[in-house]
DNA sequence: CTGTTAGCGCCTTCAC
DNA sequence: GTGAAGGCGCTAACAG
């Protein structure tokens, strides 16, 4: 019924040695011979059979990008950039040659489907798999992924991370390109810093995870430089001294003031609207907020507005990533730009091993701060 | 090296096939052999061969959907709720049992890579296959997804169309969800018009798109019922004489202001803008402009406050979609809107064969209207 | 350059 | 309820 190499073979009065040559195209073939061979594909509309084949190869074509969520265009771009680097641009045949299929999975940030899906992209045997965006925390996950990774790994699957710091226990993988959110975030508060800013809320986003830590260190980094905010228990002495001498009314300076101006949100708008409501009425003298994101960022406009407030004039705004929709906020966002599609592109070429890793496998890649009218120094007042 | 069937088999005392049964559980088995091969298979952290298993079984565990383009979010989420219905749960145990991998492939809107994409699940005997979104008008690509989509059908791939209307080839397909962009399309203009609206702009999508062409139309038949806008050549006489009365100046009514008022464009904000600056010119009395989509409604709006007019209080603008975003522009954005996610999720049920498909095959989903803050009546000028 | 020969690892009738 | 055996369709050594 369905048609197999063998027929092809019969077809083009060759054996199905050649048919399989001539179409994985990795050996010396006469052209005459090619020539009737794909005359027979044609004819015939034969389409090879994936599972046999990677059974016999040991290799399938398939190679997995895992995002977070795909609904968010911080994951769509970067997938996208990969799979066009990945799939290639098809010869418009329709027929595929040795083109890899290049699938996105969607985790929806759960570390338990994160988990599957690497089974059972394992359990097809993918030629690579791509991390991208941050991962969890947790112990007991992160030892799990881990050793799914370095199995993966061992089993000759290409690992590569984007947008995710390797982890401390050292998984197995090509390569991993680290986005520097840290450092990003870090100047995107020394910014609004320098404005004037004093009084300024955090919309973290979900907590165990390595890029909201990150930003959220970086946030802190900056304000602890300033001397305007209190680490720890230990650090409480020193650095609330700091504080009193910068601020006025005993604040900044309370040992509670990070925890009190730092809400964690998911990474949605509702919820950045719904924390930024919460910090305005646990701070009303607060002049900024910072969002963990853009699309969270949006969310604090729409209640910073809620409360007939103005944006910049009487609190300032800031996101994370540049979107391509934060230059069209009105006024548009100030936010830390991110090349993404720069980003999985290159990891892209990476699964494929059609670039070589950066030293050491591991690449930091520069955030940069994009000051536009969605922040401004505070009104006096 | 790498552990197989036969491994877990020998450690159990049992057969392969018996292994194979329980791993599959499609089969009766004693409880407590079950529980011996189990724990085999959890010992030697077994993972099923996919391509191995595919090949046998002649059936693979895979899923395609096809987006047009994965960094916006109108496929993300319809690709994410389908995934979510598809993917399962998950166990928590990452083992993967009888679970489908739902994947997403990005074609970037070309049909070549398109009809790629739905050969390499051809290739793969994919489970199912959901196309998202508008097709591709262009005769010679529809009659070749046609014939590859009936080809996928006959191999037994279950094909689900999601916001894609059935070809008039009539290929085979478990269900058709099309979105009902034209009824919507016609009462955004309507709107539009009741609110005194005339001079209209319309910002469409990329030609030779069944969206694009479906939600122009609605569009055009809200404008030609208020007896506004000249269709072709053959209409000129009639509609003109309309459009004559209800104008002044010799506008409306102008046999080409249909195209005159009109400009095609990708679905991005930078297309947007470009074309809204384009209509600005064009037609410096327009005091609307409709946007393919809500992405094209933000440039849209940029280019209007470029342009140093205001929105609505000068010009209105609306988009379509009703993405998470749109009710955070400034002002809220008018649209209609598209149950993304519900259609998203009873496309993943369909593929899944969880659900029974409507009668015939084809439903339409309805298109609300959202009415708010970026419409209002033109200034009198 | 091309044909021949063995499997790849699993599922699936069949018997028991 | 369980085991035994054949083959799914293709690739990868080998010969020639």
């Amino acid at each position: 019924m369905t048609v197999t190499l063998a027929d092809v073979a019969a077809r083009a009065r060759v054996s199905p040695a050649t048919v399989s040559r001539v179409l994985n195209g990795n050996y010396p073939v006469a052209a005459s011979t090619r020539e009737r061979v794909l005359r027979a594909v044609d004819d015939l509309d034969y389409v090879l059979n994936g599972p046999a084949s990677s059974l016999a190869a040991a290799t399938s074509d398939l190679v997995g990008i895992l995002v977070n969520d795909i609904a968010d265009p911080f994951f769509g771009i970067m997938a996208g950039a990969a799979q066009a680097e990945i799939g290639g641009p098809g010869d418009g045949s329709g027929r595929a040659g040795g083109e890899k299929l290049a699938v996105v999975c969607n985790t929806g940030g759960s570390p338990e489907r994160e988990l599957t899906y690497l089974t059972l992209l394992q359990r097809q045997r993918a030629a690579a798999v791509v991390l991208t965006g941050g991962a969890v925390e947790d112990p007991a996950h992160r030892a799990a992924i881990s050793a799914k990774l370095t199995k993966l790994a061992d089993a000759g699957t290409r690992v590569v991370l984007c947008g995710r710091p390797p982890l401390p226990d050292g998984e197995a993988f090509v390569a991993a390109l680290a986005f520097d959110n840290r450092g990003g975030a870090r100047r995107l508060t020394e910014h609004l810093l320098s404005l004037g800013h004093r009084r300024i809320g955090y919309v973290a986003g979900p907590a165990e995870r390595t890029t909201t830590r990150h930003r959220l260190e970086g946030h802190r980094d900056a304000m602890r430089a300033a001397g305007l905010a209190v680490g720890g228990a230990a650090e409480a002495g020193r650095t609330a001294g700091a504080g009193r001498t910068a601020g006025g009314q005993g604040w900044p300076g309370d040992a509670r003031d990070e925890d009190r101006l730092t809400v964690h949100v998911s990474y949605d708008r509702r919820s950045g609207y719904a924390a930024t409501l919460e910090l305005l009425d646990r701070e009303p003298e607060m002049t900024a907020v910072v969002a963990a994101n853009d699309t969270v960022a949006l969310g604090a406009c729409a209640a910073v507005r809620e409360r007939g407030l103005r944006i910049p004039e009487d609190v300032s705004v800031a996101g994370f990533d540049d979107l391509p929709f934060s230059v069209d906020a009105v006024p548009a966002l100030t936010t830390v730009r991110l090349p993404l599609a720069e980003a999985g592109a290159r990891a892209g070429r990476l699964a494929m091993g059609k670039e070589t890793p950066p030293p050491g496998g591991i690449a930091t890649i520069a955030a940069e701060l994009m000051v536009r009218g969605s922040t401004a120094a505070p009104r006096g007042r």
